[in-house]
DNA sequence: CTTTTCAAGTTAATCGATTTAGCAACTACC
DNA sequence: GGTAGTTGCTAAATCGATTAACTTGAAAAG
């Protein structure tokens, strides 16, 4: 095991100071006032040797990690690990890391979660806040640390915060179910107190007064297996004969729901419409396609870093940003019994 | 903003020396033969202020970062999103953290990459190689940093690996296709020297040269956007008439393939067969549903970080391991025209 | 000729831990 | 009473960077 070569052995070998060759290293070779000469002679030497500065000392001496946490709820969902990836090849570039985890919407495991990266010096945090974990967000604002929320937020924090609108998205989706001709339709989402889902929820609410419709409402618990999801939206769908239509809240109700509706061997979008929450590439590939209400990735994930590398680099007391993106209603088969799949069967 | 409280705040508080401090957090209470006295007194003390160790500090000390590199193809491929959420659920309950990156499978990036983590003091790396990194990776195995290779590997790199047996997934994939019927199957892969690709293939002839069938193969350059992979999958088709079955080499190549036959209007499996290489949660739910060789994702992801930690903690001289592991074939109705599906035609 | 100014570096403290070597005080034993 | 052993703790070096403050010699200014 070789030991990897520090500043000092640098220095040493070329008989200057360590002080001397930080200096070039970090660029200031001219405010400093290092000659020219020297400052060829300590990068070629660099190049040479292949020297990579220890990250860890130079934190430790900083106070600067170069490291985001990012905190999501599950990394293998495919909507997060899209913005966990754009999210790490953007902050990549600009000398940042992601540190990253799942906290399952679970509430000590965020805390704990926030413990760690404390601990890590984590430098900012980029993070879709499980429930109750206000207080522990709040301590890292008072300890002067940078924090941006997305996809979900507490109201009462002065953090950046990147959203969606969850209320015209699920309305859309609604108002264009019944522009389809669908007149009873039901709303599938999670037990869940979060501003996503409520909001989600009052868009919902708000078509369905204007048509002066009836309120079909499933909660499904947080975490529930796949198979029990599916049970419980059967269950739903019978008791309920009349429902002519469902909007799930999320991709993998929708996924479990298209399930239950396959199982109860009801045809799509004939019997029944359906919109997704959250779109995915495989939706288009469905037989019906599935139509969803789209996220903008993309926008999401450079906003988040956009507004945590400014709070990183400019003066403290700049103003917190609220940002609201608009979502796009991806209309497909599933919701359309009177266009395209209709003059097939015609 | 508060500065953290140091072990030497702590100290000085307590009017104990740093190291009497030190001994306790770290457990060492009876080895270094400090009173029960003392330790409660500390321990108190760390409880009521929550002291969190400084990470940094420790690491550049200590020399081991507690950080270990994932390296994969593209973190939101399902397949490694998966990977990595169980890597990084199971090595943070042994105090590690994960930084990952997606490598694009390139080769540039994939060197950068290695030399950001090196910067960062990983402490060993779990790695899905991009091509022509070999030397690379020796470079961190001559400098005595534990490497575990996965999903593909370099042969000439004495380090731990596990992949799973892809020439067997491919020649029971195409085995189970001539089985139900199918005569002249195609194989859709990425144009890659890569080993799990060059298994799959070999898979693949072996089982055409067994039925003396024809090799129909169509490579796709890597990278590619999906518009033009599913353009490419058409003219594959078109100009092999009669090819009834495909079997694709990647679940994204499954994806575009789709889509091809989607667009071309053959039925699957009454025309044309499909086995996936790569199974999906929603492979279940297509109409019709999509037969898929499965690997085995957790299986995977535990014996890599089991490898991973025995480098870690055991002594030097450890004997690699290569695990090689099974796939499943998970048949559904895209590949048996005669079973199911023929019974709802007749 | 003395004082300033400037160029081109260097010294040494520091970040927050770990760890080796050692010190004082007490007990035990012959 | 002298020596050895044990108990309970501490001093100080160290990891690899950064950086404020200082030095030194030469040129410029007065």
């Amino acid at each position: 095991m070789k030991k990897k070569t520090s500043i000092h052995d640098i220095s040493k070998e070329l008989g200057v100071s360590s002080t001397t060759v930080s200096f070039v290293i970090n660029g200031k070779a001219k405010e400093k006032r290092i000659s020219m000469e020297m400052e060829k002679k300590i990068l070629t030497y660099i190049q040479k040797v292949g020297y990579k500065p220890n990250m860890m000392a130079k934190s430790l001496r900083t106070g600067q990690s170069k490291i985001i946490g990012l905190m999501v709820e599950n990394i293998s969902d495919p909507f997060f690990s899209s913005i966990a990836r754009i999210i790490e090849e953007n902050t990549y570039k600009l000398g940042y890391k992601i540190f990253h985890s799942s906290t399952d919407n679970d509430t000590d495991k965020s805390k704990d979660l926030i413990k760690v990266f404390r601990e890590r010096q984590v430098d900012g945090y980029i993070i879709a806040p499980a429930p109750g974990i206000e207080e522990d967000i709040q301590q890292l604002i008072d300890d002067g640390i940078p924090v941006v929320q997305f996809d979900r937020f507490f109201s009462g924090l002065d953090t950046d915060v990147v959203v969606i609108d969850n209320q015209d998205g699920a309305y859309t989706a609604v108002k264009h179910l019944f522009e389809n001709g669908y007149t009873s339709i039901g709303f599938i989402t999670l037990e869940s107190f979060q501003v996503q889902m409520a909001d989600r929820f009052k868009g919902y609410q708000k078509a369905i007064k204007e048509k002066g419709g009836v309120k079909l409402l499933l909660n499904i618990p947080y975490g529930m297996e796949p198979e029990i999801t599916t049970k419980k939206i059967k269950e739903f769908i019978q008791q309920n004969k009349g429902m002519d239509a469902i909007l799930f809240a999320t991709n993998y109700l929708a996924i479990s729901g298209l399930m239950a509706i396959k199982e109860l061997a009801i045809s799509i979008p004939q019997e029944m419409g359906m919109v997704g929450f959250d779109d995915n590439t495989h939706f288009a590939l469905f037989s019906p396609s599935i139509s969803a209400v789209a996220q903008p990735v993309q926008e999401i994930s450079e906003q988040a870093i956009k507004l945590m590398i400014q709070c990183l680099t400019e003066n403290k007391k700049r103003k917190r940003q609220k940002m609201v993106l608009k979502t796009t209603l991806n209309v497909r088969e599933s919701s359309q019994r009177n266009s395209a799949s209709q003059l097939k069967v015609s």
